[in-house]
DNA sequence: ATACTTGTTGTCGATTTGTTCTCTTATTTC
DNA sequence: GAAATAAGAGAACAAATCGACAACAAGTAT
């Protein structure tokens, strides 16, 4: 999963975060994997976040976190080393995620109007309530625009998605169009053609080929916070 | 995840918050970095609450509160160390279990529409987002009825509901009514009335002497589950 | 041969940090 | 309740630190 360096650069990483609890920055990685320039350690970052490492704040310095390590019996006990009171390093990655909660990762925005772009990275997680995740893999996406608010979805509410390829028939799916576009909208399935229709009279219902849109996943749960 | 600064400013404030009890003020925590003004200390206060290590009350002074510490094992034993019957002010920390979430009580079922009766006991028991929980009190209830729908709140949502004897013009509270009736609504102050707005144009405002109004608490969040 | 990982140099713009000041809002005090 | 004081919010400026990235070269495994 990992090469050798993308491997050293994380167990540094989890090293200084857990040592003291500060991110380093790039040149101070670059020192420890000694390296003559930051440009590397960019790469490796982005490869370890591409493959869900880590997770970082975008544009923001020093905002590094591991969220796993690799299986890997990393041979990190110190010699003489012990650890008072700590039974592990990363609280967040032993605790089978908290008896009633199911941890999901945040894949983005998803625009509930006009379509903005296809689904991204990890952006963030979340826990969800248990009884709100069924089997099967989950995702959440924070919702953009006001399409579906007919369906008390709105903007900036935050959705919980079940991966999935298939649909019923006024399902409220996570549909990709024309492997472009993801929207929210509500599924139906109109003779050989694909309707997705919102939930807000502005907007119109838009009918496509069945080869155009693929169904990414069915929409399980939602959470909004006021304030 | 965090910069020097950062890191050092919020083990600044969780210490005087265990010693104490006591928020620091922007100046004393000013004098804690050595800093000669209060300005830099807001913009850390603002980078630590943006990655969720702490939460604060607007416009309140003294009012932080840590939700959560760096993943460093801060060797903070105090040598002699024993704490005074407290075991902690910060029940967030210590609880090892539950990662991000505040269990609630589900005090029943509230009437979005014609208020039905006043809360009941306890029902069940609910995890919710920690980051939909701010300081004080929380109970969730059941919403029936449709006159918020145009608020996004729907029939059969979990609301909920921070405790609270006031509110602000324009919030969601829950407001009983002749301490008989318990009811969903948009709180408005309209001189020397309170006002009780649905969020559905079949409902009518309906208007209350001050005295016969007592606000139970604010909306602060709310979750839905599909299927 | 081809694709991927790794190293290096160097540029550019963004973020962080420290300061000074001004304003608005709370909290106290009389 | 009014005035005085304590806090917090935030704009503006400068300097140092940082992160994003393009371009080129070299090593490696398929």
């Amino acid at each position: 999963m990992l090469t050798k360096k993308q491997h050293a650069l994380l167990v540094f990483i989890n090293q200084r975060l857990t040592d003291t609890g500060v991110s380093p920055s790039f040149d101070e990685m670059k020192d420890a994997l000694g390296l003559a320039s930051k440009s590397g350690i960019h790469r490796l970052i982005t490869a370890l976040e591409e493959r869900g490492f880590i997770r970082r704040l975008p544009h923001r310095a020093r905002a590094l976190e591991v969220i796993k390590l690799p299986e890997a019996n990393v041979p990190k006990q110190p010699i003489g080393g012990f650890k008072p009171n700590v039974v592990s390093n990363n609280p967040d990655l032993d605790r089978p995620a908290a008896a009633n909660t199911v941890d999901i990762p945040v894949l983005g925005r998803i625009a509930a109007g006009t379509p903005i772009e296809a689904i991204q990275h990890e952006t963030d997680r979340f826990s969800a309530p248990a009884d709100m995740i069924g089997r099967g893999e989950h995702f959440a996406l924070t919702i953009q625009g006001d399409s579906m608010v007919d369906a008390g979805i709105h903007d900036g509410d935050t959705v919980v998605i079940r991966r999935s390829s298939t649909a019923q028939n006024g399902d409220i799916v996570v549909a990709l169009v024309d492997d472009q576009e993801a929207t929210l909208k509500r599924f139906r399935r109109k003779g050989s053609t694909i309707a997705l229709e919102a939930a807000n009279p502005e907007y119109e219902t838009r009918i496509f080929g069945p080869d155009r849109i693929k169904v990414q996943g069915t929409l399980v749960g939602l959470m909004r916070t006021y304030q």
